[in-house]
DNA sequence: CAGTGAAGTGTAATAGTATTACACCACGGC
DNA sequence: GCCGTGGTGTAATACTATTACACTTCACTG
């Protein structure tokens, strides 16, 4: 059943790893905007840390972007989630549960959409691609049990076609 | 152990919360027979682990568990983790990545099934949910991205429909 | 029947993830 | 001005999970 191909991404043909440099300052200007839009300041904080994530190839404890953001001036933990908790309200950063680290988006998400989050478990990296099939069967299950839907976490534990490739050869 | 409550409401067609009482002693049973087939033994401490689950209607973390256990006889969230590692492998419990928490489950998965957990974010209940639709969704989106699917996490959260029905009163 | 090895236990210590509390700062609006 | 909302920096703490190690149990086997 492969036929599904949902709405319009933003990303290049195949759902890419969200590769450490597309785009750095696009993603900080959509978090901006964000900002913006709420009347919030759009903080140096807020700014560094999306900056470190949306470098990185692979997910990110908030300890390890501590300590990347240390290295040029000393940041406690508590500050990288008051900045994480803002990305996240904004979009920009989503939460891997299965691994409590976050990671980087460059694209919008719209509401009742559901978020398939591949997750390589040989290199890290993190593939999102949206799911109709996988929203209509969240909205079935939940029907069937008069269930209130809010908020899905969608994860699949995997291997991604680089490495698959690699092993390979 | 505990008196056994003749009110077996198994699985009903589909998810229900898995009641306190849903049979804990059939429970045991299952892990013991995992436990069997594997030639591994079923400890005491292991079925301590799954009768606390099984006793509670909503997931618990592995130190509430150690709470609760160590009410009778002081024990650490080691050994604790330790049962919860077999009775997971065993598929009679099941972890909440959301909530890092920890639930018991009354029925036998089968492979390639994707379940959906229903989290009440208000009575903090867990229906459990077989999706095809969810499971073709994944499989969908894995083939599309050339994804060697291994292991999915699905999880919902929302308002049960009890609490709902009692916000409405 | 001793010897061996896989598996579990109990205990202590530690690593890793996330939050609370509080004093202080910055800025926009009346 | 000054007040309120929201951010920052710092310290401390709570919560989740793992590692290490000495000891036990038990089935198997030589």
């Amino acid at each position: 059943m492969a036929g599904e191909k949902a709405h319009h991404e933003r990303c290049e043909g195949h759902g890419h790893a969200h590769s450490p440099h597309s785009d750095v300052a696009a993603m900080i200007e959509r978090a901006r905007a964000f900002a913006a839009a709420r009347k919030l300041p759009f903080t140096e904080m807020r700014a560094r840390v999306l900056t470190v994530l949306a470098r990185e190839e692979k997910p990110l404890t908030a300890y390890e972007i501590t300590d990347r953001l240390s290295v040029s001036k000393k940041v406690q933990a508590v500050q990288v989630y008051r900045g994480l908790d803002f990305l996240q309200e904004a979009g920009c950063v989503h939460r891997l549960a299965s691994k409590a680290s976050y990671f980087a988006c460059d694209h919008e998400h719209h509401p009742g959409e559901a978020v398939v989050f591949m997750v390589c478990s040989h290199c890290g990296t993190v593939q999102e691609a949206p799911s109709d099939l996988v929203a209509q069967g969240l909205q079935g299950a939940a029907e069937h049990a008069g269930f209130k839907p809010a908020h899905p976490i969608v994860e699949l534990e995997g291997e991604c076609a680089r490495c698959s490739e690699t092993k390979a050869a």
